[in-house]
Order: structure tokens, then C-alpha cells, then sequence
DNA sequence: AAGGATCGCTTGCATTTTGCAAGTGATTTA
DNA sequence: TAAATCACTTGCAAAATGCAAGCGATCCTT
């Protein structure tokens, strides 16, 4: 993966959501983001899925310069940066939850003690199947009080 | 990308599909089957984007490997193999929607003209916000016929 | 029946990306 | 003032990718 984003406009929709986020870290930050209101890089290294710095500076960099994520200084803490999902960013809450209900129905059932959305709805699944607009604005309420 | 699946069970589901389905080559290839009904190794060639065919080998026995494609002879013609998907690699379905919504709320608009699924009804983002279900039927009723 | 085309790969090789560990400078906390 | 923390950067080995060529089996044409 290079560092500039390749050309895409008027291509594929699938292709360009690929070039975007088609790889392997790029959407568990968003998810770090999304479910569990990370903002910070230090706090994305301790994911259980140990991003390398490296990875996770160029991924955030891509984010930021495809309009996904903004980065700004923490107030009164000058050395944290803050990243935030944009509308862009919060506009793949669909393509998450869709992911998230595919590996439940085909990998095996979610674990239920252990939240995967700190403070959303207990059964997402329920929840996508029986008020999904109300699941994804609350998803998104969430997230936006980070930013 | 190693030829052997990385074992996943029991691990965040955003991860889990992330591992069968987050790289540039793979939900290309189920795009072209779900959305332009096509079913042998050269059809996967011709696609706009130029998969190389060790790579196309590879992404497919991965896909088969993991229970999204299947591989089979075709009848009466001994030297085509038709790839055909799966009940998981159906239900992609939602996935891949929802990449295309966010495609085309954030890249541009559709092509109208040249419609992304042969076949299924005109206006793709009409019909997920007005019959979701409906549409989804539609698409995987479509691409089991060529199963 | 022979020759060429097509299909589904495989191989070799250069380039690119990744993973891992260590290091760096600025800031903050003790 | 020393130690810790934050957000990177660098170096390097390993893995994945892209590209072109080749290959055996099957099929199609004449």
C-alpha cells in the first residue's frame, strides 16, 4: 500500500470503497472509533489486534487525507491528537453492522457479556433487525460526542 | 496474504470478516459474481480492475476455502470450472450494498446509464431505502440461478 | 485428424507492503 | 529534575503483489 490514494472517481463504487478501506486495518479503526470511542493513537496500538506504529501512522494519514477521520490537538493536552470520524467516517456504520451480522450468522454467535458497543443497545443484532435507523443514530450519537 | 486462513473463531466479528473478506482482491471477485453473473476463472480475468491470475488463484481457493464459494465442473464442458456462492458468500449481500450506498453518497452518483446490477431494478439506492428486502431477494435470486 | 485457441492454472522474478523492534523528540507527570 | 507518555520514525527481514511467460488439458475448426 502506497502512500498516496489511488484515483478512483467514477470507477466502481465496490472498487473505490475498496481502495479505501479494503485492507486489513483500516476498518478496526474506524471500529476502535465507532464502538469503542477511541480518539487517540496510543489508544488504537492497544487494540487486541496489535496494529504496528508504522501501519497505524500511514493508515491514519490515509483516513485523513480520503475525508474519513480528522485529527486535531486534545484541548489542554498538547502533546495527544485527537482523531474523530467525519460524516463520511460515520456514514460506515452500515457497512460495519452488515460485516458484524455476517460473522454472527456465519462465524458463530457474538459474545454477549463483553459489549461490542460500549453503551449501545445490548443485542445488536435484535436491534439491526428491529429498529436499524434507531441502532445507527444511536451508534452514531455516540461516536459524534468523541469528535 | 498467506495461502492458510488465519483462525479467527471467538475473536471481535469486525476482525473475523476482516480476515476472510478485507483485501483488495476478494469482494471483487464476489461482486462480479453477485451483481454480473459470472462463474469461471477467465470471467474473473476480464473485470476492469486486471486481477492477475496467480492472484485470482489464490483469492479463489481461499473463498472456497472459507465457505463462501464453491467449486464445481461445468456440465458438458470438461475444462470450465464454475465458482458459484455459497449461503455465506450470499449473504454478503448486505455488505456489499452498503459499500455501494456509501460509494456513491461520498464519491458521486451512480452511473445510471451502465447499471452496476445486470438485471436487477434501476435505481440500486431507491430500492434500498424504499424495499431492502426486496432488493436483496432480487440480487440473490439472480445469482443462484447461475449456481 | 491436425492445428490452433481457450481454460485454469503455475513459475520466476522484481517491486511493494508488512511486521517487528528499537529509537527520537516533545510534552507531561511525579 | 527524572521518569513516563505520546506520536511518531527508522531499519531491516519477511511476506505479498504485479507482471510476464509458460504449460498441460480440453475444445473447436477445418
Amino acid at each position: 500500500m502506497t502512500d498516496a490514494l489511488p484515483e478512483n472517481s467514477g470507477k466502481c463504487p465496490v472498487a473505490y470503497a475498496l481502495d479505501l478501506i479494503g485492507d486489513r486495518w483500516t476498518l478496526l479503526i474506524v471500529r476502535d472509533m465507532l464502538f469503542r470511542g477511541k480518539t487517540s493513537f496510543v489508544e488504537f496500538t492497544r487494540s487486541h489486534e496489535k496494529i504496528s506504529t508504522n501501519i497505524l501512522t500511514n493508515r491514519l494519514q490515509r483516513l485523513e487525507a480520503s475525508g474519513i477521520v480528522t485529527k486535531s490537538r486534545a484541548p489542554g493536552n498538547a502533546k495527544v491528537f485527537v482523531y474523530g470520524l467525519t460524516e463520511k467516517g460515520l456514514d460506515l456504520i452500515p457497512v460495519l453492522l452488515e460485516m458484524i451480522a455476517w460473522s454472527a450468522a456465519h462465524d458463530g454467535p457474538l459474545d454477549e457479556g463483553q459489549p461490542l458497543v460500549a453503551g449501545a443497545p445490548d443485542n445488536l443484532l435484535d436491534w439491526m433487525r428491529h429498529d436499524r435507523a434507531y441502532l445507527i443514530r444511536e451508534i452514531r450519537a455516540k461516536a459524534m460526542t468523541a469528535r
